[in-house]
DNA sequence: ACAAAGTCATTGCAAATGCAACGATTGTAA
DNA sequence: TTACAATCGTTGCATTTGCAATGACTTTGT
């Protein structure tokens, strides 16, 4: 019998999918940082808040916070910071008061209009990396996505 | 021809590698979590030690640090909370005296053969959920790993 | 209409984090 | 040997984070 390991102490925490994964990303987003961070000034964070302003105009918090799966007041403070570097405005919704829309300044689409073609060149190293098994790998991370979105 | 985006103002953030990785990476540490947290009070940070520290006995600081990428000061502080809680010990490492000895207490192992099989059966509902996808996803993920990884 | 419940964004606060610096120790080269 | 450089783990400090609570507003049900 091939060693089977003993699970009660023995466990491969470097074959372990959620552990994996996390490896993965946090290697992924260093990457890009690294790519990015020379010419632009931004953190993680506040590179998906406004990737998805950048393909999503006049947005809330709350529309934010679910579309990328980041907490609201992580989402609000991230916010703050942008609209104080002038790269994101913040303005009262025209009928629905609690809400605030959201949406790139003038400086804020300069930016992305530097940072975007960046990422996409990113992307499609990436997919050159894997060459043909891009889709596997992505049609995997489209089930796990599937199954656990929106799990209380 | 099909819409084309263009990538000066407009961007799929869903379907950017570094984005789906980390969503997908946040996910799957949630649903370990609520599996393993009703049972064991610890977080993520302190899960990955221990699970380091169930392999491989007799580690320091830097090893921890090497084989999880996971920051030192991170590391010696989340070793030192379950070195508080009695879960590890931290004793001089006998010839190299700026090293230190981490390995699981008694306390450590108890917990530690609770949350292996949990681990275990939750590897395997991920790799069934994905069917015969699992290696192919696996294998682009080891690429992105093996890519990444010691880039300074 | 109006009270109760729900929604949205922000903030207070304690805890966690990243980074640089430090002290202690060990390795290296002259 | 003896300076000098490198390694290891911890800590100080400013920043970020998560969670609960808050205040402002809107929707619901009667």
């Amino acid at each position: 019998m091939p060693d089977q390991p003993d699970s009660q102490t023995e466990f491969d925490l470097g074959g372990f999918a959620p552990y994996r994964v996390a490896l993965a990303a946090q290697l992924l987003s260093e990457a890009l940082a690294r790519e990015y961070r020379p010419n632009v000034d931004i953190t993680s964070q506040e590179w998906r808040v406004l990737a998805h302003l950048a393909s999503a105009n006049k947005v809330s918090v709350r529309d934010i916070e679910k579309e990328i799966v980041m907490e609201k007041s992580k989402v609000s403070r991230t916010v703050s910071r942008l609209v104080d570097r002038d790269l994101v405005s913040r303005t009262a919704h025209p009928t629905d008061k609690r809400l605030v829309e959201l949406s790139l300044t003038t400086k804020g689409r300069g930016i992305m209009a530097e940072l975007l073609p960046m990422a996409a060149r990113f992307q499609k190293r990436v997919e050159e990396m894997l060459g043909e098994d891009y889709d596997r790998f992505d049609s995997g991370l489209q089930q796990i996505l599937k199954e656990y979105r929106g799990v209380e």
